[in-house]
DNA sequence: TATGAATGAGCTTTCATTCAT
DNA sequence: AATGAATGAAAGCTCATTCAT
C-alpha cells in the first residue's frame, strides 16, 4: 500500500518532469498531451487519472522552483549584509535554481503568457514581481552609497536580469562550469564590468 | 496598374506588421490566421493571395531586421576601432533595431524555434551565428588587452547577449529612454560595472 | 456468511437508489459512473463488483417500479368495477407508485431511449405497453355508455396519460398534497371537467 | 451575391433543422456534431462555420418556436374573453406551435436541462414562466366563477400542462388528426370532462 | 483581389470499462 | 470487496489551408 503510494506519486513526478522537459525542448502550444504520454509510456487519456488539464499540468511545472527562487532572493534583499556581497547571493541563487530545476524555469521563462491566470489565481510570484526584488536590491545599493549613481535603476535592473535570465535559453546543467562558477563570472562583470581594473 | 503594384505591396506590408504585433502580443502559435485578418480588414482565407503559408508570414516577419542587426555587426566587428568604442557601437546597433523594428525583433527572439527551417533554409543568419560575432568581438577585446583575462569569454558573451536580447521582453518603443541613453547604461555597466570608480 | 450477503445486497440497493436519484437530476448521459461511485462512498471501478455496465444499472433502477404500476393496472383494468371507480383507481395508483418510487419512475419517463434495448430483451413492459392498457380502460368506459362517444379514444387516452406522467417534472414525494389528493384532483378533472357543474 | 447570401442562409436553416430531428430522435447528447454534419452533407468541422458550439445549436434550434408559444398565450391571457374561450385558445395555441415546430418543440421539453443557462442569459421564457401564464389563466377562470373553486389551482395547471406537453411525445405533425381537432378533444376533456352530460 | 464555404488533420478532454492486486 | 491504474474510443472544437467564384 504504502509502497503503491509511492509508485503513484513518483509516476506523478514522472510526468511532471517529462513535461517539463518536452515543454522546454518543443513549447507549450507545440508539445502535446500524446507526446508526453508516449514520453512516460502511456496513453494521453490516461494523463488524466494524475492532471486535471494541461494548463495545469504546466502549474505543476514551475510553481515549486518558482516559488523557491524568489523565496530565496527575498531573503537575500531582507539580509543584513554588504550589498555586494547580496548582489553576489543574488546571482548566485539565481544560477542555482536554474541549475537545480532548469528545464522547469525555462518553461516558466518562456511561457509565462499561458500560466498567468494560474498563477495570479494562486497567488504565486509572477515574473513582475520578481523584477520588483531585484530594482529594491539595488536601490539599496545606491541609498549605501556602494554603487555608481549615474545609472538609471531601472535600467540597470533590466541589464541584470536579462543577463540572469537569459541563461534559459543557453544553459546546460550538465555543462562545462558550475551554477556558482557562472555566477562568479556575471557578479565580476555586474560589479566591475569587463574592463581591466 | 503601377498604382495598384503599390497598393498590393503597401496590402502585404500591412499585414507583416500587423502579423509582427500580433505575433509579439500573444505569440506565433497563439495568433490564428483569422486574428490577423480581422485585425487587417479582411477574411482570413483572403490572406493567401499574399502569403504562401502561416509560417512564410512569420519569416516575412523577421528576414530584414534580421538581416539589418547582423550586418550591421558585422562591421562594427570588422572595423578598426578601439574595443570600448566597438563594444558601446554594437550595444547601440542592438537597442536602436529594437527600437526600429520592435515587434518584429521581439518576434524573432522568443518565437525561433518556429523559425529555425525556414531560416537555414534560406541561408538567414540564425541565433548562433549572432553570437558568435559578439563572441569574436569579445575575444579582440582580450587579444587587445583591453578586457580581463580572468572571466571566460563565453560566459560574458552569453551576458552581454542577454542584457541586450532580454529587452524584447520590456522595451517599449515610446518610451521614456531613447536607445542610444538605453545603450549608454548598459555600455557603462558592461565595461565598468556597478560599483563607483 | 449471511451478514456478508446481506451488506452486499444492501450495498446494492444503496447502488441502485442513488444512482436512482442521480440519473433524475442530471439525466442518465451527464451522470457518471464516477458520479455514482463518490455517492456511495467508493471508486467508479468497484462499481463493476455490483453491477455489470451503466446500461445494466438503468435497468436495475427501473425495473421494479414499472413491474409495479403495470400490475396493479392490469390488475384493475381486469376487475369487476364501474367505469368511474376504475379510473379513480387506474390515476391513484399511478400517483402512488410516483410516490413510492419518485426517481425511479421519473428516470423511467425520462431516459426510455436508453432502455429500450434492455427492456425489450427482458420482456419487460414499455411505455406503449402502459399506453396500451389505458385505452383498454377508455373503451370500457365507452361500451359501458359511460363516457362521451364524442372524443377520440386514442386522444383521450394520450390526455389522461399526459396528465399523469407528466407529474415525473413537478413531482415532489414531501410535497403538500398526499399522492391521493393529486389523484382525486386529476380524477375530477378527468371526468367532469373544470367547469362548474 | 444575394443568391450566395440566401444560401448560405438556407444552409445554415438547414443545419438548425437537422439538428432539430436528431436532437428529437436521439437526444441532444446521444447526437453528436458528426451525425449532424453527416446528414446535412459536410464535415463536423465545417459546422463552426455557421455555428459556434453544439450548445449554441440546441439554443437556435429551440428559440423561436418558445417565444411564439409565449408570446400568443401571453395575449390570449391578456385578451378580453370568456374564460372557456381564452382555455381553448391556449391549447388550441399550443398544439399549433407543436404542429407547426415539432422537433424544436420536443427538443426544448425534453432537453430543458442543457438550456437553462443560455436561456437565462438571453432573457428567454423558461419552461416556469409558461406554465405561470396557465396558472394566471385558471385564477381568472376561478374568479370569474366559471371554473370549480373545489380543485387545487396548481394541480389543475399541471393536469392541463401535462395533457398539453405530453403531446411532445406522441404528437405527429402529419398524423390523422389536425393540431385543431387535438385541440377540440383536449378542451373538451379539460372543461367538460370524460363523462357523458 | 477578395470572399465564402468547406476541408481534414489534430487537439484536449471525457468516460465506461477492464483487470491485477 | 474494493482499489488504483490504465485503456481506448469517441466527443467537441480549432485552425491552416484550399478553391470556385
Amino acid at each position: 500500500m504504502s509502497k503503491a503510494r509511492n509508485e503513484s506519486a513518483s509516476r506523478e513526478r514522472d510526468i511532471v518532469a517529462t513535461a517539463a522537459r518536452l515543454f522546454k525542448e518543443k513549447g507549450y502550444r507545440a508539445t502535446t498531451l500524446e507526446d508526453i504520454a508516449a514520453a512516460v509510456g502511456m496513453l494521453k487519456g490516461s494523463l488524466y487519472y494524475y492532471i486535471r488539464s494541461k494548463e495545469e499540468l504546466l502549474y505543476l511545472v514551475v510553481r515549486d522552483p518558482i516559488r523557491e527562487v524568489y523565496s530565496e532572493l527575498e531573503a537575500i534583499v531582507a539580509a543584513d549584509l554588504p550589498f555586494t556581497e547580496k548582489i553576489a547571493r543574488a546571482i548566485a541563487n539565481h544560477m542555482t535554481v536554474f541549475h537545480l530545476h532548469y528545464p522547469h524555469i525555462a518553461v516558466y521563462l518562456h511561457d509565462y503568457r499561458h500560466l498567468m491566470d494560474k498563477l495570479e489565481q494562486n497567488v504565486i510570484e509572477t515574473p513582475k514581481q520578481y523584477q520588483r526584488l531585484w530594482d529594491t536590491l539595488l536601490r539599496q545599493g545606491i541609498d549605501a552609497g556602494e554603487i555608481r549613481d549615474d545609472v538609471d535603476v531601472t535600467m540597470a535592473g533590466y541589464a541584470l536580469l536579462g543577463m540572469c535570465n537569459w541563461a534559459y535559453r543557453w544553459y546546460n546543467p550538465s555543462g562545462r562550469l558550475s551554477p556558482q562558477e557562472v555566477a562568479d563570472v556575471f557578479t565580476k562583470i555586474a560589479l566591475q564590468g569587463l574592463t581591466r581594473a
